[in-house]
DNA sequence: GTGAAAGCGCTAACAC
DNA sequence: GTGTTAGCGCTTTCAC
């Protein structure tokens, strides 16, 4: 059976082609082609004995061709970190959804979150001639950009925004969200903060969470400690972890923001297994707003982040580009802050 | 800008050839393909001065000329129900991640639970020329197996398994999963039992469920009555509501054995709000085991299902076919039961 | 080991 | 409206 495919696409009698259906229909290649495409192109008479013909030999056409003598692979790439948050993989679909019924085919990639893989899987779709890029983030290598500019397609980063961004994107400032997030925590009572987080260094939307955090909190006069943070992988147990390692240092705090909602819900077990109790002891936020928060014990405070808007407005962007249509390019959606059970006040002690 | 992507596609000066590559290094282009596939098959001398003419024009090999002209895509596809599922996106993910390694990349759609639109996309890849198709479940109309022949590449059903299955398959039984959690719910002294499910018209594998329920109940006297099947979309509060149904009618079933996790997470959360101890008056069982599982309260019982492995033997048994490998065809994953504190002994009344 | 040249399946310009 | 034809970028015989 394994070799059956091998030797048949080797030896395969060559597949029907568009030159077998316009000898069965007795009309030219031409001809055929503009009725795949546009079938009011062609005479009714004609159009009937090509679909004919077609139906009768089975044609599918084959876009490879295609794709060489029209400089159109109607392929559309794109590249996010993982499938297994599913942040990403809501975006993704969504945003395949909005590319099928615009006729283009999604190719997907993941990079792990490794950058070095990211560009690899970027220079593989290119070879693919994608017309068009999805890609998360924005903090990449200039090689990158250089090479997008070269291949002239259109691209966009996603959740990222900034009204000065260099590259077209669409999401929202990591910054300003978790800016306002600590506002509003300080405002509580919260003094004593710990920051439960991803890899900064790898991850530039981390990093622009973390930022937020640090002027927020020195605008109230407060600071950020390098031992009131705990990195962490984005798991569950690695989030329970990340509190036992904040725990071990200094005062307890009241207050533990966290950089997603995998992450606070281990926070949270955690919490449970040590007896302390959520939130008149401990207050925890999220971050991303999963399905998940909602039913968790306590039900996890968080901002959520409209997924598929992203998915779907990069698509727009991207098919308007393609289409040759104006449109815009900064693209911020709108968060929201979902104060659920797991955050309250500051307990006075 | 948007303009500028258009005309620029159109006009764009012809991007570098393998043509060019050859001019610049003065060899033929017959050389710098083969360079491309095996260096070693040219020599060193020449190897040198194609390597620099590539890197000094930023030659990106175009793989629709490729596709065309070895009648190998190097593209594999994958059609999903949805990836809002996370089984479905770790098994894409683990699916992807095999296949980059062997030099493919992903082709992927989802059917959204449509036949029609799984058909569509099939056969949109099968335009993309996919060299291997990776399918969920088997029930289909014989017209898509036929194209899929006609087309001659290899491809795999997964979440499905049987030893006498007619395509290749990859998963496990579905039936004999529940045939065998219901045996033991049985002997855990339940004898009114609740279904939860997802439409079985739609999606063979809940119909292996059911038939694997019915099963095992009849071979202990008991008979699964209509009113205790709450047939409902595989949301969380379609979860709730579907345990609100069964309620209603008759006798309160002591065990309900739900479709996914995801259902049962919203019966747990109904019966909550019922004021229905679980397990104590009602035994809730999820299927599939999602990281949540583990963390709701109480929490779920399940069946874990390998969903990475699945991803992961597809892929195996796509490349070993494309390679030309003997491999096994029918293959049959683990399943295991997770008891957990959501399931009990049934209460004595 | 290397090059010349004939396609792969299709589109699009051009001529009718 | 329709057909002819010259490629699109690459691989792969076949000679040398």
């Amino acid at each position: 059976m394994a070799v059956k495919h091998r030797v048949s696409r080797r030896s395969r009698s060559r597949s029907v082609g568009i030159s077998d259906v316009a000898a069965a229909a007795g009309v030219s290649t031409a001809s055929v082609s503009r009725f795949m495409h546009d079938p009011m192109r062609v005479s009714p008479k004609l159009r009937d004995r090509v679909e004919a013909a077609i139906k009768e030999l089975n044609y599918i056409p084959h876009r490879a061709g295609r794709a060489l003598a029209s400089r159109q692979s109607l392929i559309v790439g794109a590249i996010v970190p993982t499938l297994e948050n599913a942040i990403f993989s809501r975006q993704v679909m969504t945003f395949q959804q909005n590319l099928r019924d615009a006729g283009y085919t999604l190719l997907l990639a993941t990079s792990e979150y490794d950058p070095e893989l990211e560009f690899r899987q970027a220079r593989v779709m290119l070879e693919h001639g994608v017309d068009a890029l999805m890609l998360v983030g924005q903090k990449r290598g200039s090689e990158f950009y250089e090479m997008l500019e070269r291949a002239s397609i259109p691209f966009i980063t996603t959740w990222i925004y900034s009204k000065n961004s260099i590259h077209p994107c669409c999401g929202f400032s990591h910054e300003t969200a978790m800016k306002r997030v600590v506002d509003y925590v300080v405002e509580l009572g919260h003094r004593n903060i710990g920051v439960v987080t991803g890899f900064a260094n790898v991850n530039d939307r981390v990093a622009a969470r973390l930022k937020g955090i640090r002027k927020a909190l020195k605008e109230h006069g407060l600071e950020l400690m390098r031992d009131k943070i705990a990195y962490s992988e984005y798991t569950f147990d690695a989030g329970g972890e990340a509190l036992a390692r904040l725990l071990e240092k200094g005062e307890r705090p009241t207050a533990i923001v966290c950089g997603n909602d995998i992450l606070a819900a281990g926070v949270l077990t955690e919490a449970r297994k040590r007896n302390i109790k959520v939130p008149e002891e401990l207050s925890v936020m999220g971050f991303g707003d999963l399905d998940i928060a909602a039913q968790l014990d306590p039900p996890l405070s968080t901002v959520r982040t409209p997924k598929a808007e992203i998915g779907e407005a990069a698509a727009t962007y991207l098919l308007n580009s393609l289409e040759g249509r104006k449109t815009e390019s900064r693209i911020e959606v709108d968060i929201k802050f979902c104060w659920r059970d797991s955050f309250g006040r500051a307990s006075k002690k």
